[in-house]
DNA sequence: TTAAAATGTTCCCGCAGAGAACATATACCC
DNA sequence: GGGTATATGTTCTCTGCGGGAACATTTTAA
């Protein structure tokens, strides 16, 4: 026993609430609110599913999921079809959609455009609008686009109702998931751009690094759809940002900077990064480089092997099911695959022979939105009776 | 929308089910698993507390948790003592402290030693075998040994209760649990430890590697203890283990080989390591280097800039709470704390100017013994009317 | 047309926690 | 030493929620 928790005293104040942050007290009620979450949780992100596949899926009666689906129906959230012809033996079941006027707003301000869409709780992007920027906005410029464009979406598609909104930021956003600490090429330090949106809408919002809202859309809706243990990496012209899935849980870091896989050490004799040290990967393969060796093949395998170095360290650091490539990182895996594969394999520490599992990122130019609006979904499927729903 | 969620179809197999393995329907008896376990947690711990405390931190009501902790005493698994003086207004509450003849068997199978220890459900180590050998011990030597000690613990501590028994490898062990896939020190390859301890003593068993039982130790009774993000390496005669928490949970990868950051790249350029990779961590700061150097000051400094370099890019990887320190990886810090903190600072990843917290690990040699216990005592605590206890 | 199968609906039961009322045990004040 | 305030343990009742049986509904198959 350690020096600190021995003995036979009373601890009046134990550290004990803190280990059981996820371990409070419950009442009957929790178990209704984690019910109804299961429910709208499975429609979220299975699509329509029949009344009688929910019974299956959650171990519940016919009755309760009967009540459940009842009290979420009259929440706003889903509708009951009639069934379709199934071909199957007996009274076909009710089929459960989540309804199309659902929405969560969805904000992405980079270097050269502001984009915002409203993404319903299917994931279907509803509507979007984009402007180009000669310079890079500010935050005030992205709330004042945003405030436009979701007056325009509203009258486009009358009816819509809004849970929250969710912004995609490249760059370092403090945990508590408004602030942006550090956007280098935006220019913003310290920008409470989560504040600034939510006085604007009067919405809660949940701002993001760009990389995590990005995997969080592959998990959800893309090439890493339900996998457990994710590791991302995504390049673009603003470097390369890294995002990591643990046990089916966001790797989110003490204050919010993990998964920065970007200034991972690649190289010890390498080029000095713009963060200061040398060698990193964002610096050893970047947009630049990889356009000087297009037409360079040793120098574009280089870039191949370094990618193969970066997904050898992560993997032995993780040992991801899936490590996901997005950008021009994906680009560069579909051209030397092979080459990749065979690098990752020589460098592996996996003791298996079995090959470490390499995959593009799919969702294109919706990924961000898409992610943000995830993360803006998150309270509602969370608690869905305790969330409120506003008309845009 | 994505190409395989969208239209108006539904689907019958959905992968729902795979993301609601933790959300699952939820009975009324759930609730009362889910508070026995918060109260069983508390204690485990918190070590003893007031009847009046664990309704505060649980947000339970009192006559609820008079019914939970009647429950637990009948399990046999707390006692409730008359309260101590405590100089307060109002009628003392009962101290309710877990039962310390309720144990869980560690393991730990070494190059040079074999040891077993029965540890108390308070983190107590009632009572440690040990045998030292000539030769790296097989399994099965593993297995005797452990049951001869078990045979003396018994006979020394009449009336022991065991809920299970947990080993540490120095290797890696396969997310069942059960299988050492590799320990090269020990010469196994595919040894089934996990069943052959199972069979031998009729009790549930969980085999893991010696770093993830370390780090989990010093979370729950060490220096790490409640830290929510923690990065853990530690130095020994076998190489660099590591181990990582992320949100509270262990990190073990797809196939239980995360983690492993002795193999993480430190210098491009260095020497062949053992996993057939260069430069890794373990493989350019070792024991014998340390050892070569410690009368050679330059050299020694840089032994701890590669340690820094180290700490940098897994703080860059995971944005931990507390880097934790263990073995001659720990005595090097605390040799050079003031180099190692400057060097961290500079090559920090970090926004804020604000420190990384380093910390050295505490529980020394009986710590694994813990670590393996607690990874035993997991299943208990998450359902203690669920678990039965078998005398020993 | 009838039987079988699967699902929706209604009603009742049991379990678990909340809360009120009462009992008990301490400290503080006079 | 006695009375009061305060905090906690205990008992009893109430409410909410899921389970399950019985019945109603809707389909396919014979």
């Amino acid at each position: 026993m350690t020096d600190e928790a021995g003995g036979t005293g009373v601890r009046e104040h134990s550290d004990a609430p803190a280990r059981m942050a996820a371990a409070r007290g419950s009442r009957n009620d929790h178990t209704r609110r984690h019910n109804l979450s299961s429910l709208i949780t499975a429609v979220h992100y299975g699509g329509p599913l029949t009344r009688a596949q929910l019974t299956r899926d959650t171990g519940l009666n016919r009755s309760t999921i009967g009540g459940l689906v009842t009290e979420l129906a009259e929440l706003g959230l889903v509708v009951e079809d009639a069934a379709a012809e199934t071909g199957a033996v007996g009274r076909p079941s009710l089929i459960v959609r989540p309804r199309d006027d659902v929405v969560a707003l969805a904000l992405h301000p980079d270097v050269d455009a502001i984009e915002l869409g409203a993404v319903a709780i299917d994931g279907t992007v509803l509507a979007r609008r984009r402007v180009s920027v000669d310079a890079p906005p500010t935050a005030h410029d992205a709330v004042a686009f945003a405030w436009e464009a979701a007056r325009e979406i509203a009258a486009e598609i009358p009816g819509l109702r809004v849970v929250g909104a969710g912004a995609a930021v490249p760059g370092l956003v403090a945990i508590d998931g408004t602030t942006v600490v550090a956007a280098p090429h935006l220019g913003w330090h310290d920008v409470d751009l989560g504040s600034a949106l939510a006085d604007a809408f009067g919405l809660p919002v949940a701002v993001g690094n760009d990389a995590n809202m990005g995997l969080r859309a592959e998990w959800s809706f893309g090439s890493a759809r339900g996998v457990d243990t994710v590791v991302y990496l995504n390049g673009s012209a603003s470097g390369i940002g890294g995002a990591a899935l643990v046990g089916g849980r966001m790797l989110r870091g003490g204050r919010g900077y993990g998964g920065e896989f970007g200034h991972m050490m690649i190289r010890s004799d390498g080029e000095r990064c713009s963060c200061g040290r040398h060698g990193c990967l964002e610096t050893e393969l970047n947009a630049d480089r990889l356009d000087a060796a297009a037409h360079d093949a040793p120098a574009f395998d280089a870039l191949a092997s370094t990618l193969a170095a970066a997904i050898a360290n992560l993997e032995c650091a993780f040992d991801p099911d899936l490590v996901l490539l997005g950008g021009y990182l994906g680009a560069l895996y579909d051209a030397r695959r092979d080459l990749v594969t065979e690098r990752v394999r020589e460098l592996a520490f996996r003791p298996d022979a079995e090959d470490v599992a390499i995959a593009r990122a799919r969702l294109g130019g919706n990924r961000l939105l898409i992610g943000a609006a995830e993360r803006a979904f998150a309270p509602l499927l969370e608690d869905p009776a305790g969330v409120p729903l506003v008309a845009l």
